[in-house]
DNA sequence: TGCTTATATAAGCGATTACTGATACTGTTC
DNA sequence: GAACAGTATCAGTAATCGCTTATATAAGCA
């Protein structure tokens, strides 16, 4: 499953977003989800296995309980295929990004139209 | 339409990655994505469409013609789902573009672990 | 050891998606 | 204005997806 199919369904990013700031058990995100979707355990747990076999999540059991936490390398993908894009909307943050990647020492910035 | 489903599909993709660099009339993309996934002219028109439907492409007559070019918002707004799980690969790159993106003047660069 | 809690898996079903072939529409050219 | 080229739309179909209910597995606890 290519991650931008993983990425299409609502659940699982607002699984992802859960995700960004902590682990959470897998009881804690269907508390979550089936209240902000009203979908059941088996479903959230479906989301979850989605996300496990595609990389971005990793799981680690304690007792009974199953904790999740982000794996961002499929999202690190989605990044890198979006850049040739960047230049449509902000060339002068793309241009500097690619500089510092490859780790350039110093930067002054020329005046720019403001966007966001 | 969601951008993460209209991305999901990997002939919408790849219009994509030729639009980026140019702008292509309907029959130049059918030519290409034919030879490359093997599909009729109509499901590529019916995958423009998509791109057109959802924000991702702008489309121009010209006579008969239709010529396709990239519409980056959707893209813009992926970019921006993105932002808070940038951290993990990239702290410092990633609090850089937000220092940026508010119009900061003036940066110096700490040395730095490499990553890409 | 048996009940309970936490979680995952399985089977089945309805909705959606991406295709195909056929056809419609709109300019261009003779 | 008839034929053609470029493109879009339509109707039908097969595959896929996300849900549900039912059930399995495994740890914790009386």
């Amino acid at each position: 499953m290519h991650a931008f199919d993983v990425l299409g369904d609502p659940v699982r990013r607002r699984i992802l977003e859960l995700l960004v700031d902590d682990e959470y058990t897998s009881g804690e995100v269907v508390s979550v989800i089936r209240d902000e979707f009203g979908i059941s355990q088996p479903a959230v747990s479906q989301h979850l296995r989605v996300l496990r076999e595609n990389g971005f999540a990793h799981v680690r059991a304690e007792g009974t309980r199953r904790l999740y936490s982000v794996d961002a390398g499929p999202l690190q993908d989605v990044d890198r295929w979006l850049q040739p894009f960047r230049q449509f909307w902000n060339q002068r943050l793309d241009a500097l990004g690619t500089e510092l990647a490859r780790g350039r020492r110093e930067r002054r910035t020329e005046p720019k139209t403001e966007e966001e």
